[in-house]
RNA sequence: GUCCCAGUAGCUCAGCUGGAUAGAGCAACAGCCUUCUAAGCUGUGGGUCGCAGGUUCGAAUCCUGCCUGGGACGCCA
């Protein structure tokens, strides 16, 4: 039983009583959530339908509040005007708990996407340089969405599309053949690297012919050159290997890493698909798709000197990606500053008469700001994601020797407690919002927190361990309000998961669990639970409900939920 | 200049497909561990929902204009 099935029969009910007036599905619609615990648990305004009766909401509210009568309501009442109902708690509790515990931690998986494929592209790091907080948000973001796609019945394709190719690398490769040294970049590759990259621009600002260089570098890079090909496989090895850490630490996986170098040789057959379909244009010696139509800037295929960009990768990419996956949506974890670019790549793949254009899916995030500004790679103005993880495990690692000592395994315990820390106070908040960088707030374990979750969920896990048998078959269900603040939150689950699908937003389940964990402890707080009365096993019920629940909403976020911190 | 995103408590943010008395967390102050993990719970104070109009029985939510911050706008990605 969950929310959908109550609000379902409610309207059922209230429609039966209108005859005709309103259709079941303008019922469903306008039922909501009462604002306050004591008016009730579902409610129905009666303003649509005072103006089609041409009387007063009150009234209606008390007449169709005396007809509407289930088994599963405990009392209908009028309020002003609106219908409240009253769910029978002990019913539908009962209903739920042993609903849940059936499911175990498939309980909220939907069977909707059918099996259909949806790639995500995202993480999406570029080569040589290191792994900001800026890629930490497409990681935490993708990864998440992936988990729930996953949960609503889609195969996801967890592509990370890496940054490894493009005129940076002609920049990396002049800065190293002028300044570069080939030990020091072995013995620390990324920071060296970087180093490079920053002074490339920072003398560049004085010597133009710097930007000349690279650019030929980069065409060189593209037409096959042996020495500009073995520094770039070299520069791009190293770089997976520091990024292989982090994905460990994060708990991410990828089903294919082809970056933008492996559409390298793809890209012409796209180029003359545009040809064929009249779509380029020579514009400033540069070849470009016009889009005026659209009120956009055109899009850029290939520069005066030949070489390719960013758009004619992606469009590649999108083509082969289809042909490879058949995917059903395709979507894009990507800083909200590329909203441009995939707005004319859509556009352009819509032009080539590609209908599955409209399955694809630009999710934009905001920025990480650093004193109210984008942080630069270019001046090297970047913090360490690596760093600020570690913090965090020895942060939480100084709690658990302060807090749990005889705890076992502290080191797997510190790891998912900081990592959890990082990821949840990423997600926790919409997408599009920009975020000022705080190591204080990335680093809170107390109040709206990861930790304060697996800490909710840890609490309830104890309870477990300390009953001594649980077999979960005389659950009765249960009556007081405590429990049943529980029992509600669980069984809007579903609509939660659907809910973060739908606009993308891992931050809705995130919320959620926050307010599970609020119901939860105040239930912990004001209910003992291991007292032995007929209860018992229907209170135990509601604990491993909650455990199951809050670990597979983390689960969802890619966060981790230990029995025990 | 054009376009995109945002503006809600001292701070960080929910609420935005219109509905009842605008909510959390942090910070401040005051309580609660001989009882299931105090990374917790309870209480107090704190708001012209950026501004001005409009639509509506009803607007933080929808529309228009303006202000502020961030971003994008052809050979970077």
């Amino acid at each position: 039983m969950s929310v959908v099935d109550v609000v379902k029969t409610y309207a059922e009910e209230i429609t039966l009583q209108l005859n005709g007036l309103l259709n079941l599905e303008d019922v469903v619609n306008l039922i909501e959530k009462p604002k306050f615990e004591e008016q009730g648990d579902l409610a129905f305004p009666c303003f649509t339908l005072a103006k089609k009766l041409r009387n007063a909401p009150n009234k209606i509210a008390m007449e169709l509040a005396r007809k509407v009568d289930h088994p599963v309501f405990e009392k209908v009442v009028a309020d002003g005007p609106y219908i409240n109902a009253f769910l029978n708690k002990e019913m539908v509790s009962k209903h739920v708990l042993t609903s849940i515990l059936e499911k175990g931690e498939s309980y909220g998986s939907m069977k909707f996407g059918r099996g259909g494929n949806i790639t995500i592209d995202f993480s999406s790091p570029n080569i040589a340089k290191p792994f900001s907080m800026g890629h930490l948000r497409s990681t935490v973001i993708g990864n998440s969405l992936a988990n729930i796609v996953e949960k609503c019945g889609y195969d996801p394709i967890r592509i990370n599309h890496l940054g490894d190719w493009g005129t940076q690398f002609g920049k990396l490769i002049v800065a190293y053949k002028l300044w570069g040294d080939e030990e020091l970049v072995k013995e620390a590759p990324i920071q060296e690297l970087l180093k490079l990259y920053v002074q490339f621009h920072k003398e560049a600002e004085n010597d133009s012919s710097l930007e000349d260089d690279a650019r030929a570098w980069f065409k060189k890079l593209e037409d096959g050159n042996e020495e500009a090909l073995s520094l770039w496989k070299w520069f791009r090895d190293e770089s997976l290997k520091e990024f292989a850490k982090i994905y460990d630490l994060l708990g991410v996986h990828f089903d294919s890493y082809h970056g933008e170098a492996f559409y390298n040789d793809k890209m012409d057959q796209v180029v003359s698909l545009l040809q064929e379909s009249n779509l380029l244009q020579v514009s400033d010696g540069a070849e470009v798709v016009d889009l005026t139509e659209h009120d956009l800037a055109p899009c850029l295929i290939k520069k005066s000197d030949g070489a390719t960009l960013y758009a004619t990768r992606d469009l590649t990419a999108a083509i082969y990606r289809q042909e490879k996956y058949e995917f059903e949506k395709s979507y894009y974890v990507v800083g909200h500053e590329q909203s441009l670019h995939f707005a004319q790549i859509f556009l352009v793949l819509q032009k080539l008469g590609y209908n599955w254009a409209k399955q694809l899916v630009h999710i934009p995030f905001g920025f990480i700001l650093k004193d109210g500004k984008k942080m630069s790679t270019r001046k090297g103005k970047v913090v360490l994601l690596e760093e600020v993880i570690q913090e965090a495990i020895q942060l939480a690692e100084k709690s658990i020797a302060d807090k749990n000592p005889s705890l076992q395994n502290k080191a797997a315990v510190a790891e998912a407690v900081g990592v959890g820390a990082i990821i949840f106070h990423d997600l926790k908040n919409d997408r599009q919002n920009n975020i000022e960088f705080s190591l204080g707030d990335m680093l809170k374990f107390e109040g709206a927190t990861g930790p304060y979750v697996q800490y909710t969920h840890a609490r309830a896990c104890s309870i477990l361990r300390k009953a001594n048998s649980f077999e979960a078959v005389a659950i009765t269900g249960l009556n007081d309000g405590y429990s049943w603040s529980v029992v509600k939150l669980l069984m809007e689950f579903q609509a939660v998961i659907e809910r973060s699908f739908e606009f993308h937003a891992p931050s809705q389940i995130a919320k959620y669990l926050i307010e599970l964990s609020q119901e939860f402890n105040k239930y912990y707080g004001n209910v003992k639970v291991l007292s032995d009365d007929e209860e018992l096993e229907s209170r135990l019920a509601l604990v491993k409900a909650t455990t199951i629940v809050l670990k597979e909403g983390l689960r969802l976020l890619g966060v981790k939920a230990p029995d025990e911190m």
